[in-house]
RNA sequence: GCACCCUUAGCUCAGUUGGCAGAGCAUCUGACUCUUAAUCAGCAGGUCGGGGGUUCGAAUCCCCCAGGGUGCACCA
């Protein structure tokens, strides 16, 4: 990129110029440590009036008002931003050096706090020292208070491709994109403790599959040239995570990547992050509850309440989460038993309500379609859809008492998918049966059926006790409890095409 | 994958009917010891995403390509 870079290498040559000015100063322009005592947050927090407090501190300057012999900058740390106040007759040479110093260097301040007059904490610098010249123009943005002291950013740095491909650059000069990877991160760890506080084993298991299963989905192809054998990205954790169940633990979780080569649009990354949690002797039953008391539980821990807006609709995660079965839904919307009807009337139906049916064919995938026509926008409200066809189910246990169906469920929130969980299918027969079916799927042109996973039947044959499985799409929590529309905005580095040139 | 929209200075954006490519900020020069979107004066900065076409003349109209965005399709 960085074409037609004629004033863009004017400015370069302008720093690398200052760096040469610097440095036969003797001024050191990429420094080895500097040690702070303080940050811009905890010294406007613990601020005594008329108290010179001695501190220091490092930041990137972000704006200079530089006055011939005194100079007020703004530098930012990790924790927001404070002015620094500089004058000519006490740091003396440093002041030159300042003067050479650009918006981006990284200083380190050593000085004490202040006010000024027009009353913002400050620090008055005794010591200035340069850590690192930034070589490169940040794209500048000004920040202003309007008369309702709400504050107004200019010239805000909004170009998403830049934004994305140079996240670093975003980082710094959008301070609330930080904020959303934050939470990110709080949210991810409060899970991780809650779940190993409920007694479970977090596990690693291969990313690098000789077979892909556990979701319907197209899979990456990659090559081991030793084995000389290709290899799969997983699409999902759950058949080495059942493994282990039969192995003996007593629940199993495993927050990772997956992989899946299909389309990306403001929900779907090809990379994305998933939980995946295995409770044996538990039932879809208990598991929905268990979702309830974790997002709860999460909600709670990172943002003190229970309570979001997203996107303009109200959601209170508070328990219970409504039950919503799909097959009693369905029929109360288009008034047929979706369980008994053949084919063509479901078919009929999906025409009948909207579905575009392009590509679409099998009793499961239409039942699925319908369903997200007709019920899947009116939950806006966490609720969980319970019982799905078999056919749409193939790792799922049939349901104990319904015919036709699983023990499965989804939860929805804001009209969005955020889990799946069922009762695992644990008999191997069955299980063989079902993975069979799956082929016949695939030989009929569905690219996402499963495929045989013949290990996986042989671990179900030595015996997996009844077991509970749950799917979390973290990227698509993460949107949700931090309002974010677009998954590129929850992943630091989404996928995008090569920088040509 | 399909459709539509966007791409002009480092950043944010104007650019009329096709008629000399503009502004603010940043940079540069100078002034300025409590400023805060600092201020004041001056200078400079462009292959208008790339290529082709129409035209006396294209940032502007047409075609192709690239990147991005949005919607649809598919999926979690």
């Amino acid at each position: 990129m960085d074409n037609n870079q004629n004033e863009l290498n004017v400015l370069l040559k302008r720093r690398k110029d200052e760096l040469t000015e610097l440095k036969s100063r003797g001024v050191e322009p990429f420094a080895y440590e500097f040690e702070v005592n303080s940050n811009s947050k905890e010294i406007k927090d613990k601020f005594v009036d008329d108290e010179k407090k001695e501190v220091k501190i490092a930041g990137r300057l972000m704006a200079l008002r530089k006055m011939g012999k005194a100079s007020f900058a703004h530098i930012q740390d990790s924790f927001g931003r404070i002015q620094i106040y500089l004058r000519k007759d006490e740091i003396k040479d440093q002041y030159t050096a300042f003067k050479l110093m650009d918006i981006g260097d990284i200083v380190g301040v050593e000085g004490y706090t202040f006010k000024t007059k027009t009353g913002e904490i400050s620090v008055h610098v005794t010591n200035l020292t340069l850590l690192t010249k930034s070589m490169r123009p940040l794209p500048i943005t000004k920040e202003s208070t309007d008369e309702e002291g709400n504050k107004v950013i200019h010239d805000q740095f909004v170009d998403k491709e830049l934004r994305y491909r140079q996240r670093y650059v975003d980082l710094i000069v959008n301070p609330e994109v930080r904020d959303v990877f934050v939470k990110r991160s709080k949210i991810t760890s409060s899970m991780r403790r809650f779940l190993e506080a409920k007694g479970y084993l977090e596990v690693e298991t291969p990313i690098l599959q000789p077979l892909y299963g556990g979701a319907a989905a197209k899979p990456f192809i990659t090559h081991h040239n030793a084995l000389d054998t290709d290899l799969y990205l997983r699409i999902a954790d759950e058949l080495y995570l059942k493994r282990l169940i039969v192995g003996g633990f007593n629940g199993v979780f495993e927050i990772s990547k997956d992989f899946r080569n299909e389309g990306m649009d403001k929900t779907h990354n090809p990379e994305f992050t998933m939980m995946e949690l295995y409770v044996p002797y538990k039932d879809y039953n208990w598991m929905m509850s268990f979702v309830e008391e974790m997002i709860l539980n999460i909600s709670n821990d990172v943002f003190n309440t229970s309570k979001f807006n997203y996107d303009s609709m109200d959601i209170d995660f508070a328990p219970k989460w409504k039950r919503v079965s799909m097959i009693n839904s369905l029929k109360e919307k288009t008034g047929i038993d979706i369980l008994k009807a053949d084919e063509n009337l479901i078919k009929e139906t999906a025409k009948k309500v909207g579905c575009d049916l392009d590509g679409i064919s099998g009793k499961a995938k239409l039942i699925d379609e319908i369903f997200s026509v007709v019920i899947q926008p009116d939950l806006i409200e966490p609720s969980f859809v319970i019982d799905y066809p078999v056919e749409l189910s193939p790792l799922a246990k049939r349901h104990r008492n319904l015919e036709g169906v699983v023990e499965r469920f989804e939860g929805y929130v804001a009209g969005r998918e955020i889990c799946n969980a069922f009762s695992e299918l644990n008999d191997p027969i069955e299980q063989k049966k079902r993975f069979e079916e799956q082929v016949r799927f695939k030989e009929q042109g569905d690219e996402e059926a499963h495929v045989i996973d013949n290990d996986f039947i042989r671990a179900l044959e030595y015996g997996m006790p009844p077991t509970a499985g749950l799917g979390i799409g973290l990227d698509r929590l993460v949107m949700l409890l931090t309002n974010q529309t677009s998954i590129k905005d929850v992943i630091f580095f989404p996928q995008m095409k090569i920088e040509s040139k």
